[in-house]
DNA sequence: TTGTAGGCGTTATCAT
DNA sequence: ATGATAACGCCTACAA
């Protein structure tokens, strides 16, 4: 009865029940002009002949696809697992599908994908940029595509000086939290491992350590400001520089989970307690912040929310609830020190 | 010049430049047939319009989109990240692109994935099944998919009696060498944190251990073999178990990284000292194990080549090259120990 | 309530 | 070497 292998149609529905194409493309699509009884049968042909709708004709004809784009740098950091199922959560509910692409922190690749993206025709995209140094081709190439009138929405780490919609957390105020939670459990010599100061996250940590220990009057040696380049890198050595300082901090908030783990890993190497020696605190609430010993304290950043905010949003300018104009605001989110056992002893 | 905001398409340029729409679509296809000149003329219209072919119409008319999906339980699990990154390099390279969906361990949610990607028509779909007690309203889902001729190829978790191409590593294998290398470390009393048995990869890792203590003459007692249901869960209480047991093992074969560490982190807390009075060996290479203290020892995957290899055997079929004949095997990996501190005194 | 016709943007097959 | 035309599968005025 259905054909071998060959894709059937609404066609091929309409000829077994002799009825005419659109008819069935009316019934499929529960139009209520089509009687009850017709529908029915179509229905009931469809199934039979496992009718598999196809959505790319369906996307040329109406000038949309219903699939919205993710670019985020990759996959592999539960930060990011996290939010894509924010957003899938918001996405499915209002019938959109998600493609989720990785740039692997090439702004490059960053823009390739965009292109690919578009050409796909999906109506929108959602990115949490690159940690490429060279950023400046981006922002002139983001500029464009907004210009074109092209709906993205960034998320996370988002470019500087690119008028577009943005989710991001308050990183200035979690690494001011982080901090003063520092600061009030009695500590005072506190260090930060800082990120790549080109990132805004990161310049933001920073900012937000500066601002908790003027507040609360304490001066920051410049000494105790360690640059990290990557995660896994350089951890251990950057807490072999502090120990080596003559006045050695007594507590590291650090920029990233990682560099923090690395930093208990190296402290339990020399002999050095953890938090009664020297009190850690990361920033992201990587999963394995739970697993290590001691536990780690961290900042949570909304991961969840995030996503299904960023997402709403974008979902509201391609179903045309807002316009762009609306869409101006920048949406920050507040982060949430978790403490454990790296910086309060139990 | 360029319309405001409206899609550029080749009717546009063959326009502008006083010619056919055909002759574009061949010029930008690098078409011989062309002549140089109209080919750069083409070429240089279309940078200056900032033209953007569209896919979905290309895909329609030639039926086939060079989009691959891919199916995989849950991003945040570096494994599949990894896996995915194989993949993607293979595929970037032969002109596919990658769709990425995420089953989150549902197999009603993957078949719904598969049908919708399939209405997408992405060229084939790799799948690693989610790890749901019911599949078997999978298995005859996959038959029907499989037998409509649609390219389907399964990769580390794999339906049993589906009879499509398969990618996966030697899990017995790797139960067998982790159990063999606690074995030839002087351990004797050696436990096995089991996962679910309906999950092909734990019932082979399960295998591999009993094989590997019958090969070295040592018996199993029952009462060393837990089951853990998710890996988070109940690692602390699985321990517990073993300790509360009246000849406690001295060595764990863990069928997850996750409950492994779990196992650290529970020995620290009851003054177990690992690897001294309890070795521990996990199984996937998860990217915390370099971090956590000691390191833990685990059997890597051979992720990257997974993905790879995953890839090619699809791209093969969809491009043609190989027929559905050609992909009745199953490869299979071999995997990999990797010993670290938790199981070795340095 | 159902049918007809045209078009979404591209490519393949003709013809010129 | 280039142009005209049809078709991919679906949707939607408009007509009947």
């Amino acid at each position: 009865m259905a054909k071998k292998s060959g894709k059937i149609t609404i066609h091929d529905i309409a000829y077994e029940l002799g009825l005419n194409a659109s008819t069935v493309s009316r019934a499929l699509a529960d139009n209520p002009v089509v009687s009850q009884k017709t529908r029915d049968l179509v229905r009931a042909k469809a199934e039979e002949l496992n009718y598999q709708p196809n959505r790319i004709a369906a996307a040329l004809r109406r000038g949309r696809s219903d699939i919205l784009g993710v670019i985020v740098p990759a996959l592999d950091r539960a930060f990011f697992g996290k939010v894509i199922r924010g957003i899938e959560e918001k996405a499915d509910k209002a019938g959109f599908h998600i493609i989720v692409c990785q740039s692997y922190d090439s702004a490059k690749r960053e823009r390739a994908m965009v292109d690919t993206l578009r050409r796909l025709q999906v109506d929108g995209i959602m990115v949490s940029i690159a940690k490429d140094k060279k950023q400046e081709n981006n922002i002139d190439f983001y500029r464009k595509v907004i210009a074109s009138g092209y709906p993205i929405q960034f998320f996370d780490t988002v470019p500087d000086g690119v008028d577009a919609p943005v989710v991001v957390i308050d990183d200035e105020q979690g690494g001011f939290e982080a901090t003063t939670h520092l600061i009030k459990a009695g500590y005072k010599r506190i260090a930060h491992l800082r990120g790549p100061q080109h990132v805004p996250i990161y310049r933001d940590r920073y900012l937000g350590y500066i601002r908790a220990m003027e507040n609360a009057g304490l001066s920051v040696d410049p000494s105790y400001v360690i640059d990290i380049v990557s995660h896994f890198d350089n951890g251990e050595e950057a807490f072999l520089r502090l120990w080596n300082l003559s006045k050695p901090p007594d507590a590291v908030f650090s920029s990233s989970d990682y560099s923090a783990a690395a930093g208990i890993k190296a402290s339990e190497k020399h002999g050095i307690r953890v938090p009664e020696d020297l009190a850690i605190i990361g920033f992201s609430n990587e999963s394995f912040t739970e697993i290590i010993t001691p536990t780690l304290s961290t900042v949570d950043q909304q991961t969840l929310e995030m996503g299904r905010r960023t997402a709403e949003r974008m979902i509201d300018v391609v179903a045309g609830k807002a316009s762009l104009d609306d869409m101006e605001q920048r949406l920050v989110l507040a982060p949430r020190v978790i403490v454990r056992g790296s910086s309060s002893v139990q």
